[in-house]
DNA sequence: CCTTATAAATGAACAACGTTCAATTTATGT
DNA sequence: ACATAAATTGAACGTTGTTCATTTATAAGG
């Protein structure tokens, strides 16, 4: 049935993603335009629409593969646990790591914001909602005897925070210059933040 | 020697702060424009230029007043001070509540992303950091016999922390509804650092 | 009171943007 | 070879930030 296809949808779509990527990681967000994509794919404007809704879908997508790398990261140091405290430093020199190594990638996920008549799929929020899955399993060998609710609660804190230093180190908020402070920072707050939750009658 | 002036440089720079301001509360940063602006004031685009060096600069002065808004939130509560936890719980409070009540403005100092050829002032720089620098005055009681240096990095992990749960809550990351989960999470944050600040050696 | 000088304000122009969709191109089945 | 239909195009529209030659209105000088 089908005629003329230098490539079939599939492939365009792997093209579209792949080359939208390199615009972001070289040129940042700010230099993604669906002229420049089409043409580092041979193609023209208009075939992006005939692959992605507009370009905040093919951000949006753009964005899953990052949270999916992420994630990926995130999994790997699950292995060698045994203190749990070392886990969740583990976990924040992870994160902190990964924004580092690619700022660009990283701040589209947590900076684009979508256009308001476009609802986020549940699939993408879900991917966002595993990262602090993971924080919460981190967490339980820490609170043996406490309200799940609790440790939903503390994941929830601990690394909203984590993810505030790190997006105020990339964008110089913080007055400091290097990923060692930011990762220096970073252990500060959990393991501080940890000796709290531990010890014990938290606050709420 | 002026000729033809409807309004002085300073009348105008002040009526297209306010315009824009309002159209920033009102539809977010997204939805400002220079035709926008130039429209509400009664002027035509080519003016606003004769009085801000471009959008960003305009943006820049605006974020200045935000700053200055949530400075003076935040020295209010100085008086009453007494426990020193209460204080770094009251600024907290205080930073969330100041972002919830006027999301945009406090979105476009926080994620707007100044072209990079332009260099942010010092001044400007200065208002972030003075926020840090209350952070730190306050922990001070907390830190006694403690080397300066400690206390400026535990202020920024702290602060740190508490803006990335009001940022990934405003732009609903947390998979929390209203305000009073921020606070909570917030008050669970800084309450759980400072009780492992307090606890003797901190790591770093 | 008219002329002139000059500052203030304009708005057309430019390049780039996202998005649409009638028109064109090209490979396939007959 | 031809007709069919999917694949691809690119001109068009309305928007954006920014510039700057041109126009407008006012205060001073004669």
């Amino acid at each position: 049935m089908a005629r003329r296809s230098d490539h079939s949808r599939e492939e365009l779509r792997e093209m579209t993603l792949t080359a939208a990527e390199n615009i972001v990681v070289e040129q940042g967000y700010e230099g993604l335009s669906a002229r420049k994509v089409a043409t580092a794919i041979g193609y023209t404007v208009g075939t992006l629409y005939l692959v992605f809704e507009n370009l905040d879908d093919l951000i949006l997508h753009i964005n899953a593969r990052t949270l999916d790398r992420l994630h990926a990261r995130m999994t790997e140091s699950q292995a060698n646990s045994g203190d749990a405290v070392d886990y969740l430093l583990q976990l924040g020199e992870i994160y902190i790591r990964f924004a580092n190594d690619d700022p660009h990638r990283w701040a589209m996920v947590f900076e684009h914001r979508f256009s308001e008549d476009r609802v986020v799929p549940a699939w993408y929020q879900e991917k966002i909602a595993r990262m602090f899955a993971m924080v919460e399993v981190g967490l339980e060998p820490l609170a043996k005897n406490r309200p799940q609710q609790e440790v939903t609660q503390a994941a929830r804190a601990l690394w909203g925070g984590v993810h505030g230093i790190c997006i105020l180190a990339l964008t110089d908020n913080l007055g400091i210059v290097g990923v060692d402070s930011v990762q220096d920072l970073t252990q500060s707050l959990i393991s501080n933040y940890l000796k709290g939750f531990t010890s014990h009658s938290s606050v709420q």
